[in-house]
Order: structure tokens, then C-alpha cells, then sequence
DNA sequence: AAGAAAATGTGGTCTGACCACCTAAAGATT
DNA sequence: AATCTTTAGGTGGTCAGACCACATTTTCTT
């Protein structure tokens, strides 16, 4: 498979991906329909039988195909697991992607600031306040805080996964905010000052208004 | 990798991650600790590269190893199985953890609302309110339509999962809006109207102002 | 026509060979 | 001696070819 020389060399195993998605859609095969083999798509797709292969390997862990040895592999009907479509997100690393997860992941911090500011007395805030200006605040910590004090569990989660794969990306264009920010962001909640609040947030992620 | 003769012929690549469990567990191997590199994994596991390899994609894929190139293989530090625990937060169908969906559910849409205000043209919204007026609205179908406006297909998959579940719960304190509340919703959007919109939500979903 | 054997196709695996990249040791320079 | 440069070795990434085990299809025998 042969990259341009100057390109990002992504591996070829989730490119191979992504084009046999492609190959599905156009063909229009659905889920119990046979896919090309293992050979037939290193021709077409100009890569290494094994590449394929490791490929083939990650659809199958994701329980998106099925194969039969002296057979064929086989699309799976996987239009029930909800959370294997959302790791399959994920997967596909194109940059819409990986957009998605930042841009959600700000929604779900904002979500948590409000939930707190609804739920929370100005003590647990002051609490807070205090926690930022004794210690040396890591962002991950901080916002741990605030998603605890949303008290919403699920969400607790979905942040927890948003976080993981967001540290994955290995973005080096983040940020990282001053401790004044976050003392900002912080005596805006003792406040209770819901404006203040999401303003101190969007000025702590350097973002103006679009997500 | 040998195999004993009459049995049955796991795939190699699958022993090969319980075996690399072991040594990892052997050896105390830790987050951020390096492996051995796939050459001496096939050679001390009696198995060829390429199914090290198609093991190494695997636990890749899971997120538990990185790999670097030109470095070798090291272990990631991942914070238990995080879908695993996503879903165990399903099954806990305590109270709480459904006031929980019901929360994230509002939550997650009022997102999609702010999104689509952000990124669509008031063209959008005007078929968005054309839809509604010629159609016998179903609140699933017209919020279907709201976060794909929202354009983030990460957010889609989320709010997909908690309409599933919440289906599934059969709350009959559902309260089921009129045709009115959507057409206001969709003349909010259209007229761009950001605290006409989450007001015009609010007012759908019978919520005051906690959630 | 029915059963048996061979041919074909498929996934599963191993080996060996490059390449690109990183790191550290050896060497050269100051 | 300290520092920089070069080199050698290790590592993951990929490809090509070769078998094997298995299932299906075709062909051949009976």
C-alpha cells in the first residue's frame, strides 16, 4: 500500500479498514453477506496479505465480522450492540472523528458545570476553591472534581471514556491552562454565577464560541 | 505454536494474548512498562511474528498496549475495561442510575440544540420547521432530525444508546408533547434564538429548571 | 445415478526479507 | 575531557511466498 512520501504514515491496517467499509457500502452488503477473501482484497487494496489480516483481525474483535476458516468471513449482524458502533467510531481515525470526540467532550464538561451549579451548595464550591489554590492542578483532577459534584454517574462514565481515548489522540496542540483559570472557573461557581461559569470555562479551553 | 493434535484449534493469536498475560503478571509489569519486542515474543511463545502481531492489533484496539515505532510495545494505562463498565451502569437499574439516563438524555439533547444552532443556517431550520407542520410528529423522529443537525456523530451514537434505554425502561410518566411545543421548538431555531430554544426545550420536556 | 476422489478456494500460520525509525554505543572533533 | 557526529543494532511496519487445515465444488469412478 503505497503512502505519499511526505504523508502522515497512518498504518495501513486502519486504512485497510476503512476502505473495506467503503468496498461494503458500495456493494451494498449487508450483514450475513460473504466479504472478498483475505487475498483477493491485498490485490485490490495494494497491501500485504497480513496487513489485510491484522485488518481483519480488529473488525473481528469488534465482533463487526465473523470467520470461517475454509470458508470466507462473513459481515455480522451487529446492528444490536450499541457499544461496539460507538468503539467503532472510534476507530476510524479520520479527523471528523477525532473532532467529534473533542467537541463532545467539551459539551459533556459543560453539561457537568451546569449539573453541579444545579445541585451543589456554594460550601461544596468553596471546598473546591480551596482544593485549587492549596494544591497544583492538574486539569484531569480538576474536572474529576466537577464531574463529581455533577452527580450523575452515567455521565461520569461517558466523561471517564471521552478522557481515555482524548489522552490517546496524543494531540500535542492542548493547551494547558494556568491555575488562575481554574481559580476563575472555580469562584465563578462559588458564586453561582451560571454566565460567569460557562464564560470562565470557553476562556480555560481557549475556545471563542464554536466548539 | 504447536497444537495438541486433537484438540481444538483456538486461534494462536488468542492464546498468545492469555500467554502475554501471564508474563506481564510474571514479570509485575506495569502502565508505562515496555514489553518484550514481538521478535522475542515469537520466539520464547513458539509462535510466527505475524500472529504475535495480530495479538499485539488486538490489545491495541482495546487500548491496552501502545505501540512506538523504532521503540517497542509498552503497556497503557488503562483504568479497567471502560465499556465494560459503561455497561454494568445499565444493568444498575437502582433509581438513581435511571435518573441518571433521564438526566444524561436532556442533557445530551439540549447539547444537539446548541450545536445545531452553532453550525446550521437558518435554511435548515426552516425545513426542520416545515417537516413538522406537514408531518404527525413523532418526538423520536424530530429529534432524530435535531442531532443530526448537530453534526457530530460521536454525540449521535451517545443519545442513540440512552433513547434505546430509555425505551426500554417504559416509563409511563411519559409526557408526551404536543404538536405546538415541536413547531415552537423549530421556530426557536429558526429565528436563532439561543435562550428561546433551551426555554422552548424545557417546556417540551415539562422540566422547570432542574433537570 | 450415487458415491468417492480430486481440485479448488479459504482462512491460519510460519518464515524470511526489507524498510523506516529510534536509541545508544563508538568514534571524531574541539 | 567534554561535546558533537557517526555508526551499528534493535524495534515496529510491511510484504511476499510458502505450507497447512478445512470446506466446498467439481470430476471421476463404480
Amino acid at each position: 500500500m503505497l503512502m505519499s512520501p511526505n504523508e502522515q504514515s497512518k498504518k495501513v491496517y486502519i486504512e485497510i479498514v476503512r476502505q473495506l467499509r467503503e468496498i461494503i457500502e458500495k456493494d451494498g452488503l449487508k450483514a450475513g453477506d460473504k466479504i472478498p477473501s483475505e487475498r483477493e482484497l491485498s490485490e485490490r487494496l495494494n497491501a500485504g496479505r497480513s496487513s489485510v489480516r491484522e485488518a481483519l483481525r480488529a473488525l473481528e474483535l469488534l465482533g463487526l465480522i465473523e470467520t470461517r476458516r475454509g470458508e470466507g468471513t462473513y459481515i455480522r449482524d451487529f446492528r444490536g450492540n450499541q457499544l461496539v458502533q460507538l468503539l467503532s467510531t472510534f476507530i476510524l481515525q479520520d479527523k471528523k472523528a477525532i473532532q467529534d470526540v473533542v467537541e463532545t467532550k467539551h459539551m459533556i464538561e459543560l453539561d457537568c458545570l451546569q449539573l453541579a451549579l444545579s445541585k451543589r451548595s456554594k460550601n461544596d464550591f468553596q471546598r473546591l476553591k480551596q482544593w485549587t489554590i492549596e494544591h497544583n492542578v492538574e486539569d484531569i483532577d480538576f474536572f474529576t472534581r466537577i464531574v463529581d459534584l455533577a452527580d450523575n454517574h452515567l455521565i461520569y462514565r461517558i466523561w471517564k471514556i471521552l478522557v481515555d481515548y482524548y489522552r490517546s489522540l496524543n494531540r500535542n496542540d492542548f493547551h494547558k491552562p494556568t491555575k488562575e483559570r481554574y481559580l476563575e472557573l472555580a469562584e465563578a461557581l462559588e458564586k453561582g454565577d451560571e454566565e460567569w461559569v460557562l464564560n470562565a470555562y470557553r476562556i480555560l479551553r481557549n475556545l471563542s464560541d464554536e466548539s
